[in-house]
DNA sequence: AAAATATTTCAATTTAAATTGAATTTGTCT
DNA sequence: AGACAAATTCAATTTAAATTGAAATATTTT
C-alpha cells in the first residue's frame, strides 16, 4: 500500500526531518488538499493586477458606483467591467442596482484583503474630510 | 490645480460618502500608492498558482531538497524549477546548497502566507510523527 | 416612446504566463 | 579526468488572461 517513491539518497539533515514528519505521507497529510488549494490560489488570482486591488481599496474606503471609480482610475469602460467582473465572481466585491447606476461594496471576504493600514473595522463611512492614510505628496516608493 | 472631472450627475448615498471621504481627491490620499500596490499584486500573483501554493506549504512543513518536493507533487523538472524560480524571485524562498543539493525553505516573508492552519510559530521542527493538519481520510473537500 | 446615461457583453487581438523536452551547469564520487 | 546525479536554463509551443472598440442591455428622463 505505500507506495513511496523516495530517492535513493538525499541530504542527512532533510532525511532526518522528513522521518519525523513521517515520511513523504506524513508530510502531505499536514497541508491542506487540493480543493482548498485550489480556491486559495483563484483569490490570489483575483489580487494578482494592480487595477483590481486599487478597486478594492477605493472601496475600502466607501462604497462607490462604477462612474466614480472609473473616474478614479481613469481606463475604459469595459475595461474596468471586466475587473469588476473578476472581482465579484471571486467573492470579494458585490454590486447593487439602483436607479441608473451600480453601486460596488466590498463583501465581508473582500474586506479581509485591505492592506493593514486600511483595516478599519468596517461599517458604515463617519470621518473627518481630512487626509488619514497616504499624505499626497509621498509616493509611496 | 484641481482637476475633478467628477461626473455630472451620480447617486446621493455615493455622494455623501463621498464628501465626507473629501471628494476624488480625499478617496484617493487614503489608499497605498501605486508602487505599494504593484509589489503586492507580485506577491499575490506569485501565489496564484496551486503548484507554487502546494510548495509553500510543503516548505511550511521543513525545508527540502527539490528531489523530494519533485517526488511529492510528481511533476517535470523543469517544470519544478520554472515554479521555484516564481517564488524564489517574489522573496518567498530560499535555496541553500548542500553537496549535491539545493534545500529550499521559506523566508519570513514566505511564512507569512502559510494558511492559517498551518501557522505555528516557525523555527526547528520538532513534533510526533503522528498526523496533525489533515487527516488522510478527510480530502478537504 | 424616443432620447440619454450607465454599465455590461461580445468577438478579435495582444500580451503575459505556463509547459515541454533537450541541452547545460554544478558538484560529487571513483 | 571521467562518469554520474541534481538542478537549472533555454527556445519553442501552448494556454490563459488582459485589452480594445463596437454593439447590446437596462434604467431613467423628457
Amino acid at each position: 500500500m505505500a507506495k513511496n517513491t523516495i530517492p535513493g539518497s538525499i541530504p542527512d539533515a532533510i532525511q532526518e526531518d522528513l522521518e519525523k514528519s513521517g515520511g513523504i505521507h506524513g508530510l502531505v497529510s499536514r497541508i491542506p488538499g487540493d480543493e482548498e488549494r485550489k480556491s486559495e490560489s483563484r483569490i490570489h488570482q483575483a489580487l494578482s493586477d494592480p487595477i483590481r486591488l486599487k478597486i478594492i481599496q477605493l472601496l475600502g474606503v466607501q462604497p462607490l458606483c462604477v462612474c466614480i471609480i472609473k473616474e478614479v482610475i481613469g481606463i475604459a469602460d469595459s475595461k474596468l467591467s471586466y475587473h469588476l467582473n473578476v472581482l465579484k465572481e471571486n467573492g470579494l466585491i458585490e454590486g447593487a442596482q439602483q436607479k441608473n447606476w451600480i453601486i460596488y461594496s466590498l463583501t465581508e471576504q473582500g474586506t479581509q484583503h485591505l492592506p493593514e493600514t486600511m483595516k478599519r473595522r468596517k461599517k458604515s463611512v463617519k470621518r473627518k474630510p481630512g487626509l488619514e492614510c497616504c499624505e499626497p505628496g509621498s509616493p509611496a516608493k
